[in-house]
RNA sequence: GGCCCGUUGGUCAAGCGGUUAAGACACUAGCCUCUCACGCUGGGAACAUGGGUUCGAUUCCCGUACGGGUCACCA
């Protein structure tokens, strides 16, 4: 057959060559050791939190590295893109720490338009480059045209995706559509030249010279050494609307921009033989792979499963609203990304994240499951390290958009806020008490009177006259201006004074003798003041309060006991 | 079902032929302490399984089981 008449017959139009876009899209001129990454995202949706781990990687590799990181949006599927869904990655993916230098940008307009020099990065508009290389495949007797239909397909098939697939026949199938795809190797000139005078649409498909039985060799950064069936099914390169597949934009685009190291999920893996003869047929120097484990989520079962998007914890923008800061969740991906994270961390709990040395060897192997109980132990470290006005500042933006009524209270008195939120911070040890802006937001909800209630009731031994009793004489012994120790004295003088022990050693080597300890006193105290039987420093809480507050709400007490 | 990947405590994981098998989270006991939180000291809890190789296997090889992924004109 002449195949370059069938290159003409089915790419009139393409003139230009390969030599012409490989002058074009001349080879990077880096640092050595420099990466190239990408993020390649379709544009079908939010950013997930399994696709936001790969991405963490690359960003790290490309940066750690003095390389670059460009963003490319794989736009092949009309049918499944999602209107916005681009900006909307840009942006999540930018709270996350994750900055392109190159590709596809958000412009000044909110737009998306490119930069750098590799472009375009969409590959909806990058089907002339496709083309050429598409009719070379095709001169060089490496791809063909078909024109079976995909309702043709699918009847032949018989294999419905859509539905369960469990019963089929796997081996039948297999030699059906091994019979199938050697007929449609056969077809002649003539053939070509009749459906293109009809106008039948076509796809191309490579011509696959792989044998199944002999395994390639292969080399996995993070898997390691592995041996992969060769490729012997002829996938389509080029759909009916001369739109390229995955397989073949991949081979093309990371060629052409360069892209030293491909990170992506594991579940590409399968397809990999593809791609290794995909390059080999272009001439394409192979990238460096490195195939990430999924994150999975437990099911009902018990069983583990592919954390998908649908999944408590997979949307990126769920986040924000659970009240995450981002930091915290960086944090949470760089634990799983690096087994030697956590302990750089802990000599270094004041460094950026980006000053860890991230190393390939240190990644996981094998999937792991999403954990928030982890997450939330990352993010109390994280929060009690930031100054108060971070906090504050932090939780004012997550109030301002999820809990406006809360975000006027606090925009009230910043200070007071600050006041409240400044309670453990600082020092050797601070207080781990909230991961979430959320459970800030419950922890100190007793402070504005808004939102004060009673929430722990008193133990019912206690007599409430015992109780006024100690709260009258609180308040009648209480002065602002006193230090913590006199403040706790004169709380122990009421517990002696009501028969209540205020030597807790000898409360608990004899607490027959009292009618209590000082604890109880304190707790009466505390229940008043806060509502709540556990609560931060007492003293502390009350100086941040202010004198008037807390009587207000000591008296509120006393007439609820006399009634 | 074919192919590919994986399997160390409940979870994340160190380990690279000889270890009392780290550490973190969670759970738990106690200490500290006016409660809580922090912190400290402890505790329970693991190498899926059967064969090899070896003086010796969690570590190397093979099988089995289990889990995951994948088998599109989706990425």
């Amino acid at each position: 057959m002449d195949f370059n008449y069938l290159a003409e017959l089915l790419f009139p139009d393409v003139t230009d060559t390969p030599e012409m876009l490989e002058a074009k899209y001349p080879q990077r001129s880096l640092p050595e050791g420099a990466k190239v990454t990408r993020f390649a995202p379709s544009p079908t949706g939010f950013v997930h939190f399994g696709g936001l781990f790969p991405t963490t990687v690359a960003e790290r590799l490309a940066h750690q590295s003095g390389g670059v990181l460009y963003l490319r949006i794989e736009d092949t599927d009309a049918k499944r893109e999602v209107p916005g869904a681009a900006e909307g990655l840009i942006k999540t993916l930018a709270t996350y720490g994750i900055a392109f230098d190159e590709g596809a940008i958000l412009g000044e307009d909110g737009k998306i338009c490119d930069r750098g020099a590799y472009g375009p990065y969409k590959q909806s508009t990058r089907g002339a480059i496709y083309h050429v290389f598409a009719k070379k495949l095709v001169r060089e007797g490496r791809a063909y045209p078909c024109f079976t239909t995909e309702e043709e397909l699918e009847e032949l098939q018989q294999v419905n995706k859509k539905e369960e697939i469990k019963n089929i026949d796997w081996q039948a199938e297999a030699e059906k559509r091994k019979a199938e795809m050697l007929a449609r190797r056969e077809f002649t000139i003539e053939d070509v030249e009749a459906h293109l005078k009809a106008g039948d649409p076509f796809v191309l498909r490579i011509l696959a010279d792989g044998d199944p039985e002999k395994k390639v060799k292969f080399t996995d950064l993070v898997k390691g050494n592995m041996e992969i069936p060769e490729n012997d099914e002829d996938f389509v390169l080029l759909k009916s609307d001369g739109i390229p597949t995955y397989h073949f934009a991949h081979a093309v685009d990371d060629h052409l921009m360069g892209t030293t190291h491909v990170i992506r999920g594991e579940e590409w893996l399968p397809s990999l033989a593809k791609h290794l003869q995909l390059f080999r047929y272009l001439g394409f120097k192979t990238p460096k792979y490195m195939h990430i484990a999924q994150i999975m989520r437990l099911d009902e079962n018990g069983n583990k499963k592919k954390l998908s998007k649908r999944d408590m914890g997979a949307n990126m923008d769920d986040y924000t609203g659970m009240g995450y800061c981002p930091r915290a969740v960086c944090e949470y991906v760089m634990t799983l990304l690096n087994s030697n994270y956590e302990e750089w961390r802990m000599q270094n709990p004041d460094k950026d994240y980006k000053e860890f040395p991230f190393n390939i060897k240190k990644m996981s192997v094998s999937g792991c499951l999403f954990d928030f109980s982890k997450l939330n132990d990352v993010s109390k470290n994280v929060i009690s390290r930031m100054t108060a006005d971070e906090v504050y500042d932090g939780l004012y933006g997550w109030a301002a958009e999820f809990d406006p009524e809360f975000a006027a209270e606090l925009a009230a008195d910043p200070d007071y806020a600050k006041a409240i939120v400044s309670i453990g911070r600082g020092g050797k040890k601070p207080r781990k008490d909230y991961g979430t802006w959320v459970e800030l937001r419950d922890y100190m909800k007793f402070f504005y009177d808004k939102y004060f209630e009673i929430v722990d009731a008193y133990p019912e031994k206690f007599d409430g006259s015992v109780i006024s009793t100690v709260l009258t004489d609180f308040t009648a012994g209480y002065n602002h201006a006193d230090t913590s120790d006199e403040w706790f004295t004169k709380v122990k003088a009421i517990a002696d004074k009501i028969g209540f022990a205020s030597d807790m050693k000898a409360y608990k080597a004899n607490p027959e003798a009292f009618g209590g300890s000082v604890v109880d006193v304190s707790m009466f105290i505390r229940v008043a003041v806060t509502g709540k039987a556990n609560a931060p420093d007492l003293y502390t809480v009350m100086q941040i309060m202010g004198q008037e507050r807390t009587f207000s709400r000591i008296n509120a007490m006393l007439t609820n006991l006399k009634g």
